[in-house]
DNA sequence: GCGAGAACGACAATGATTGTCAAAAACGCA
DNA sequence: TGCGTTTTTGACAATCATTGTCGTTCTCGC
């Protein structure tokens, strides 16, 4: 399969690495618009969905509803996420790893993954 | 805030005590129809909403699109989900719960909560 | 037994995501 | 550079779980 470049594809790639925070399919929809680029709506999800299955972007399924993307850092981290405004922080965490490839293991489980996001109120939203 | 005992909420909890692994609330539905319960499907979601929220059951978001249900042991765990049959296995992980807690902590967030979820082939599933 | 308030449930509405398919663009090749 | 093939695009319709609505029914304390 030979992925082609595209006009859309840049422009979403480009978008993905200016913007900061996690943002809807709709939200980057939103702004490409904004910005004068004409890309289908379809396409934008279809390209995340894309740059997802990578592992270029990060997706997160909040509680809300909508699916979010976000250009992450390098390598596998997990995400502190403010329930009040969104504010997200990258978090590592090794022992967090070896620890889920152990029990996955001693279960006889192969082909592992995990997906792991910690909720709170971060001190500005804190009453 | 006082909660009711009704038919409804009874056949639901009824139910979950029996069945075995996650269910989506239109799966839960359909068997309450079988059984010759009576239950609306908008009650179905607004109950394991409830008890969800009561932390009496578990929800889980699996990247496929419906929620899942499911009654659980007491105590705060994680699940090991099979990709392909769902299976799942129970998992408890106090190493996580403490580390999160004090990740968390470390950037002053409060009121905190998290999601673990462990995905990946069990045994009988590989090829 | 009674009444206020909670819960129910049929139905409509919502809204994000996915399918469709003809038109347009990209790439390999000469 | 020109051409044909194959992928990609995108407007629109379709899907489908979930949530809102609102009149009716049921609970529970008194």
């Amino acid at each position: 399969m030979s992925l082609r470049n595209t006009r859309q594809r840049s422009a979403v790639s480009a978008l993905l690495a200016e913007v900061e925070g996690f943002h809807s399919a709709q939200d980057l929809h939103a702004m490409l618009r904004d910005r004068g680029e004409r890309v289908g709506l379809t396409t934008v999800y279809r390209t995340l969905q894309g740059l997802a299955d990578a592992g270029e972007i990060d997706v997160m399924r909040p509680p809300g509803g909508e699916h979010l993307y976000r250009r992450c850092s390098e390598g596998h981290h997990h995400h502190l996420v403010c329930k009040a405004c969104g504010w997200t922080v990258e978090v590592a965490g090794p022992a967090v790893e070896t620890w889920a490839e152990r029990v996955a293991a001693q279960h006889g489980f192969t082909n592992v993954s995990h997906t792991l996001e910690i909720f709170g109120t971060c001190p500005p939203c804190s009453p």
